[in-house]
DNA sequence: TCACGCTTCGAACCCATGCG
DNA sequence: CGCATGGGTTCGAAGCGTGA
């Protein structure tokens, strides 16, 4: 150390006064990156300029880059020193933050473990991603905590990252490589969640999107399917979504197979592709579609296929004209309209169903909303009620009913 | 006969809720 | 934090059907 603050200190100096030029005897030397050299005659000093290299010292292995710590002595050295009771209190300090920086060590450890046995080398970003959010999250949780186990955090925070950059992740996969239980794996997800708000606020749409396109890719399926699984996953969006995201992959990759191209691929390998069974997808067939839409006639899942057609075909999703209105549709932002001052004129039974009549105040014109309420949206015919063929369609969503205290809450 | 995809149905699991 | 409960969802294994 005593080498190093001289040379700091002689560094700082504008003049190295102790040294004199070899050719005219002057002492005005200063230093440049090439050596000394003589500000009276301009010339370079034969002496070397000192370069400081720390020589190899067993006792001083404990300054190395990495441990990042001096030891405070042998511990017979710290109890037989004059200043025995500092030194152990120093090492006790030295010690506690070893015991952090050796969390945050194993920790990047497993992730880099992890990393590697799901081939994700490539993903730099989301590795230091991880590792910040286990940082956060562990400082947040009290100490004595189950959830502080570092391989099981790890092994989570992994999984709730590569879910928010819509990386394919396979929790059977996750949990077969990590040091962590079906059971805590559900566990540590639905109490660490609080930690991390923005992975219940992200977007699911997007991920499984990311999981069809995958299908597509893999089975060589094309862009009609691509298209079609697109415009399924948002129109049934709110009828379809209370399931895990592979489900809902696996159901809208299945119904848009069984429309489009049966024939190039089962459902069975799209199935194992996902990680999912096939008889998830034919329940959820069975009641997200045909319950849902009162299709009588389900028996299942392939032998069903020509029913489902039908009722895709009465959705008006297979139309190829129309298809990039409705993306349109699909894609465009939601307004919230409430219809606080809006009254039900009109609540008769007829062959349409029940319906309700609603003004609502817009400035100076009122603005006039029908609302007819259909047995089965098989049952309405958007062509029908078209009166001409460039009439914009604007589709409604019920979002909240209130009975008794008033009119619907809609979303458009 | 075998492999593969599909169907069936009970078991296992998940999740929300409440309690201690 | 663990346990109990109950309803809904998903799994998993056995069996069936079909084509090579």
């Amino acid at each position: 150390m005593a080498t190093y603050k001289t040379l700091q200190e002689s560094a700082l100096s504008p003049n190295i006064s102790h040294l004199h030029c070899d050719i005219c005897g002057s002492s005005d030397i200063i230093e440049n990156p090439e050596g000394y050299v003589c500000r009276d005659c301009g010339i370079v000093l034969e002496i070397q300029k000192l370069q400081y290299d720390r020589p190899y010292n067993e006792d001083l292995i404990q300054y190395a880059r990495g441990v990042g710590k001096t030891q405070i002595g042998t511990r017979r050295e710290r109890i037989t020193s004059p200043l025995s009771i500092k030194l152990q209190r120093i090492n006790k300090y030295n010690s506690i933050t070893t015991s952090e920086r050796a969390v945050i060590e194993k920790a990047r450890i497993e992730i880099a473990r992890i990393f590697n046995y799901l081939d994700l080398n490539g993903y730099d970003a989301i590795k230091e991603m991880v590792l910040d959010k286990f940082k956060k999250i562990r400082a947040k949780i009290r100490p004595g905590s189950k959830y502080r186990n570092i391989e099981k955090l790890v092994s989570i925070t992994i999984y709730f990252c590569l879910k928010l950059r819509n990386v394919s992740i396979n929790p059977y996969e996750l949990i077969e490589i990590s040091n962590i239980s079906k059971k805590d794996f559900n566990d540590f997800i639905l109490q660490l969640q609080r930690f991390l708000p923005e992975y219940g606020e992200r977007n699911r749409q997007e991920y499984i999107l990311q999981r069809i396109f995958e299908i597509s890719e893999h089975f060589k399926l094309g862009m009609p399917f691509y298209f079609l699984s697109k415009k399924i996953l948002y129109r049934l969006w709110q009828g379809i979504k209370n399931t895990t995201d592979n489900v809902v992959a696996g159901l809208v990759s299945s119904i848009s197979v069984l429309c489009t191209c049966k024939e190039k691929v089962s459902i069975s390998s799209i199935c194992s592709r996902l990680g999912i069974r096939m008889s998830t997808i034919q329940a959820q067939v069975k009641k997200k579609i045909f319950q849902k839409f009162k299709v009588d006639g389900f028996i299942s899942l392939i032998k069903s296929s020509d029913l489902l057609v039908d009722i895709l075909n009465k959705l008006n999703f297979l139309e190829e004209q129309d298809l990039k209105a409705q993306e349109e549709v699909v894609n465009s932002e939601r307004e919230e309209i409430i219809l606080g001052n809006a009254s039900k004129v009109f609540n008769a039974h007829n062959d349409l169903g029940y319906y309700y009549f609603a003004i609502r105040e817009e400035q100076d014109s009122p603005a006039f909303i029908f609302l007819k309420i259909y047995d089965s949206p098989l049952d309405f015919n958007y062509e029908k009620h078209r009166k001409r063929k460039d009439d914009p369609l604007l589709e409604f969503e019920l979002y909240k009913y209130h009975t008794s205290k008033g009119p619907p809450l809609l979303e458009v």
